[in-house]
DNA sequence: CTGAAAGCGCTTACAG
DNA sequence: CTGAAAGCGCTTACAG
């Protein structure tokens, strides 16, 4: 009991959580016999310590309730305990679910969460993610589509040395680097339900071209139909911007004439959400009129009426496994590629139905 | 340049972002012939510092592009340069929204902030939050509803000397400590809208009673009825827990009998969705046979068919005070009640319309 | 396997 | 208004 020694406190018996000054590795050390450069050790996992002096401190620092100070260790390491999460809008559950996930994997590390939302289309982005980096000097940052897909940003990281890890749809970087989605198997996969049913004339409503995500959708969306037998016309094929207001617009185009399709993907549930609108304001029943697919499953999935069928991606699992590539400084090398790649899978509700007669 | 004379590098150009290593307080003492002191006083802004040594000092800083090192300052000051988010598993855009607002207010004050989810219902929690504040030991923390509301947490910090600011729908605390959000006031909008469309038979669908916000919305909303001549019978207060599936079950009792309400009034978006759900399955028309309102203006309400009329908090503005109440040491005062006060108001869509005769 | 010295880049008393 | 000394609580070389 150091600190209440130091405190000179009389017989009074102190209460649970003294508000007393909290133990140093000085105290730990001088309480141990021990050098505080051994104490050190300790704290950094360092072989180089003998077993019973270190369960003998070790035994100490959980009897003090001894947690080394962060700010101390950032400062003598040169480097922050901090993670950084780096997006740029866009929706919020995704967001959230990703920092659980960052969380998950940090829990118990020592290291927290810092976020840093941008806008990637402001000409001084990538150098406000560099003053962010290197004022708070961090440990590592994790990188989420779109930004996750900007080379210009990844160069300026490498070359001021900080550790990264990008999540995207497909291996854009060293396997060490990438939380690998794979949205096209998640696109391939609603192609082959819509086809099940009976479906062949089919739209396609994709997200912005700019976004690596769209290419890996809409590519395996359309090679999935072909191995089925249907081709894609161009006309059936109308880019969106991932917008709810993107979404109605391009519904406005493919619902207009006397042959409409008779089932619609959509890039993501946002743009289906606007389908769904422009549907049910004309009168066109889904699923029976109609089938729609979204993806990303995301809450407004359940929350429509009827339920949209949607492709669902792991995305707690993607940010947990983002932050933990952070923290491993090298593990993440021979069964990288396996360990870090996460698959969709297609989650069916009451969104589709054979085409009608 | 000192950097470039440091390094003794010659002729040769320096691109725009040498990589070398950063400027020290000592390097800005030692260029401008002043003590580090002196130096330490202008960062921190000390009115003790002549005008001309300030100007001279801050506009080598700015040459030189000197940032104070945040870890460093932390140790010394004892205390980080970071800000706490507590809260407990709200809707995702509710939080990101308040993330916003708080990086809003933050930015350029050298702070950043950390994201703290937990779970109130959990009983180490309270524990939990002690051991994030102490040891990051923590500029400030905000807290959120439902945490807010939680007066044990808030003793907890107190006792620990932390500061803290606390979003609620009334004032729990000190002015100084507040954003107070005036639920009750957008309930009320929201009763006189019904109202004034000839709107009697109501029913309302309540949040969780153990969550203040709920207390606001019912009473709020009840005694703007009661104002307008309208009496609401205990059958058609139907008590839920501000999700999606509770509003389907609260729903399906108050569509199911042969007398329903014309109206209902939902504590969030979420269980308006629910009650679009029973509705529409029903073949009940919104919002020719029920007029729906929600709570939050979530992006949900404007994505639902036909859109959600829903009573909008301003979110963002919501973080940014609560933020900005942790920067200000004492400033939050005199016009404290006022500036953090924030108020609600009903975004009018095509949710309701006049009870069918 | 262990330790004494120096240092990370700031700020807090304490003097002037 | 300004400064020299000591210290915040750790880690990094460097020795042994």
């Amino acid at each position: 009991m150091p600190a209440r020694t130091t405190h000179g406190r009389p017989a009074n018996p102190a209460p649970v959580s003294t508000p007393t000054k909290a133990a140093t590795i000085n105290d730990i050390a001088r309480l141990a016999g021990v050098s505080k450069k051994t104490v050190s050790r300790i704290i950094n996992r360092s072989p180089l310590v003998r077993q019973d002096t270190r369960e003998k401190v070790e035994a100490l620092m959980r009897e003090v309730g001894y947690v080394p100070d962060p700010m101390a260790r950032a400062l003598a390491f040169r480097r922050s305990l901090l993670i950084g999460m780096v997006y740029d809008n866009p929706t919020a559950q995704y967001i959230v679910n990703l920092q659980y996930g960052a969380l998950d994997a940090i829990r118990d590390s020592g290291l927290e969460l810092v976020v840093h939302p941008c806008d990637s289309r402001s000409p001084g982005y990538i150098d406000g993610v560099r003053r962010f980096v290197q004022q708070q000097k961090l440990h590592g940052v994790m990188l989420i589509p779109r930004v996750s897909e900007d080379q210009a940003l990844v160069d300026m990281l490498t070359e001021i040395g900080c550790r990264y890890s990008r999540i995207a749809s497909v291996a854009l970087d060293d396997a060490s680097h990438m939380v690998v989605t794979h949205d096209r198997e998640g696109a391939a996969e609603a192609a082959d339900y819509l086809l099940s049913l009976g479906h062949h004339d089919i739209a396609l409503v994709t997200g912005p071209s700019s976004y690596r995500s769209t290419h890996e959708r809409t590519s395996g969306f359309v090679d999935a139909l072909a191995k089925g037998g249907v081709t894609l016309p161009q006309a059936r094929i109308v880019e969106a911007g991932y917008t709810f207001e993107s979404g109605v617009a391009a519904a406005e185009n493919l619902l207009a004439g006397n042959r409409r399709p008779t089932a619609i993907f959509c890039g993501n549930d946002e743009m289906a959400a606007g389908v769904y609108k422009v549907a049910l304001r004309a009168g066109i029943a889904i699923p029976q009129q109609l089938s729609v697919i979204g993806f990303d499953d995301s809450p407004l999935a359940s929350r429509l009426w009827p339920a949209l069928s949607s492709v669902r991606l792991p995305i707690r699992d993607m940010g947990r496994i983002a932050a933990s590539m952070l923290l491993q400084p090298d593990a993440a090398s021979a069964s990288a590629l396996a360990a870090n790649s996460v698959h969709p899978h297609l989650v069916i509700r009451d969104s589709c139905h054979p085409p009608q007669q």
